[in-house]
DNA sequence: CATTTCACCGTAAGCGGTTACATCACCGTA
DNA sequence: TACGGTGATGTAACCGCTTACGGTGAAATG
């Protein structure tokens, strides 16, 4: 590989020049950028990423932090890949890259994990990353707090913190539950029940708010009986919709707050004798592949998968060059309507 | 943050010495080490990583090389999340990171993408990154031939190259499907078809190659209007599976290479009026998430996800250290019934 | 007692960039 | 003619760490 100093010598110029040539290229004269880019092209000179960064004390990287929980060993992110795909190609845009951080194992440092936000902390400052995008991993919220906090550029996934430097992009969790909870009430449904995330759960308990806010639209009276709780998997699903059931007065249409747990439903109830949706409606939340694929089709809230990745990308971006905190993004939300509400 | 000079000085040491502490600590004096060690406990000490790899020419990085083909937009790997915890997990034990590359936008950049991989490749060198790791991302395998001659260390996933330092992972897929088409035999069927992926596509070849050995072992005649080829993704699925079921003796079996194209055969099949698994049976081919969920759920060949990470990891730091190549690694593969075959 | 050996440690030269500061030629102006 | 200003470039320090090399004192050897 090519150094600066040797186009610099092929060139006639000093290295603080080739330097200037890609940093500050209007400070240099026309005439010798020119032969310096021609050189450096011949050559096909890169600068050494490591000398950059150890010498600007900024690297063109950003920190991923998304560690399955251990304590949740089967949990999977219901979109991982369309949210990296947004993400890795907006940073792309500006020459970033994504780094993965390992967790764990290195000789020289103390076991990083979520639990120890710390150590992410530390790697930032190690590997001179311009900034952290967190994705939340099915718990952990409050790891993401001392994130937020530490002063780094960072951004959260479904997960409101703050920070000197920080924000987070989330979709419009009130506003999708109101348009699925809505649309059931506009077919005609008035026991309309939901199956929620777990309590403190902000995805989640934003998702209660909007199907509240709709039940109070559509004049319906609001039922604590109604209202179960989850945790996105798909068993908890099964065993809400069980519960539900067993009510004196179960409901005709049910809003559940992840997919998963929308099919989870689905099997229960199709286990108790019930067809969907002559039965019973149901809306599910997300839009995942198996939405479309399960029989019937899942009616569900649509969210703007690399939209996430997107928005992150650019508010990073802004933090980094800018050096102030962002504004809060709030995706919109897309009703999907399918076989399985009935309509 | 402290630097290796900081704690040097307060220990009454050189610099060398604190270096030596964390690289050879064999040759360092006990008590000494234990004081720098102590020392830089304290004052939270992590050597910058960007000097290091200055000065080692090798960083803890290895680059991940996957691009959602231009071509083919809605592309999408069937298992990436399984596939980087197993790999993040795998290098994080050696205390090295993933870096996502980026593709293109950056400045001093020609455009990288698969269709350039020289780009990657100076990426490499750029960071010093100890390794790639070629993630299939549809198409683009000749691509890989590059990456692997190049003299990178590099590991291909469902690839077959071949380079210095090079190597891959891959599936038994010929067992796979040999497995899956000796299920349908054993349960009696004779007419049994194949949906096979693009041709040309090794995975997919390797599965066709599986399923002719099955039917030899059978006793069985090969017909070639029963082998239809498709892309791996739904829509083909559907496509296929109607060629099927217009021949004069259409087939009572089907093994397809994937779940997607096995999803689609079966509302193909519906479609027709026939019922899986009664008038049809099915087998697919990855696992994926979808396949438990489709009604009849799916009997599919199951492959070790999270394996194919750790195989590569492990892999990939083998080359790293051992400067030589590695032996291609074929992952077991695992025969899931359910009820889409009806046994 | 002189000499070799050896464990331990310091000195200093990199690694490949960036950038504050100095330099220099050249210009316009008083 | 002398002088300050300006644009283009060079000089050299620095970023923080690694490591070849050399030096030191103590122990081992003859």
């Amino acid at each position: 590989m090519p150094t600066g100093r040797e186009i610099a010598q092929l060139c006639g110029v000093s290295v603080a020049t080739v330097s200037r040539v890609f940093n500050q290229p209007e400070t240099v004269n026309e005439e010798t950028r020119q032969r310096v880019l021609r050189v450096a092209k011949e050559l096909d000179y890169r600068p050494n990423e490591s000398a950059r960064a150890l010498s600007t004390k900024q690297s063109t990287m950003i920190g991923l932090v998304w560690d399955t929980d251990h304590r949740r060993p089967g949990w999977r992110h219901p979109y991982l890949q369309d949210l990296l795909i947004g993400l890795k190609s907006a940073l792309s845009a500006h020459g970033y890259h994504l780094l993965m951080l390992a967790t764990s194992g290195d000789a020289r440092e103390v076991g990083a994990s979520l639990a120890d936000p710390v150590g992410y902390v530390n790697m930032t400052r190690r590997h001179h990353l311009g900034g952290l995008v967190l994705i939340d991993s099915g718990s952990d919220a409050e790891a993401f707090g001392t994130f937020a906090q530490s002063g780094v550029p960072c951004v959260a996934l479904d997960v409101a913190v703050e920070g000197p430097r920080a924000t987070y992009v989330t979709s419009d969790n009130a506003g999708g539950a109101r348009m699925a909870t809505l649309h059931l009430a506009g077919l005609g449904h008035s026991r309309i029940a939901t199956i929620t995330g777990p309590p403190g759960n902000e995805p989640s308990d934003a998702r209660v708010a909007g199907y509240r806010a709709a039940l109070r639209e559509a004049g319906l009276a609001p039922r604590e009986d109604y209202v179960v709780s989850g945790d996105f998997y798909r068993a908890s699903g099964i065993a809400a919709m069980q519960r539900l059931l067993a009510l004196d007065e179960p409901p005709t249409a049910v809003f559940t707050a992840s997919d998963e747990m929308a099919v989870g439903a689905l099997l229960a109830a199709r286990a108790a004798g019930l067809q969907v949706p002559r039965d019973l409606a149901l809306v599910g939340f997300d839009d995942i592949e198996i939405a479309s694929v399960v029989d019937p089709a899942l009616t569900t809230v649509s969210q703007d998968k690399p939209g996430f990745g997107v928005a992150a990308a650019k508010a990073i971006m802004a933090m980094i060059t800018g050096a102030g905190r962002e504004e809060p993004v709030v995706l919109p939300t897309r009703l999907v309507v399918r076989q399985s509400c009935g309509s």
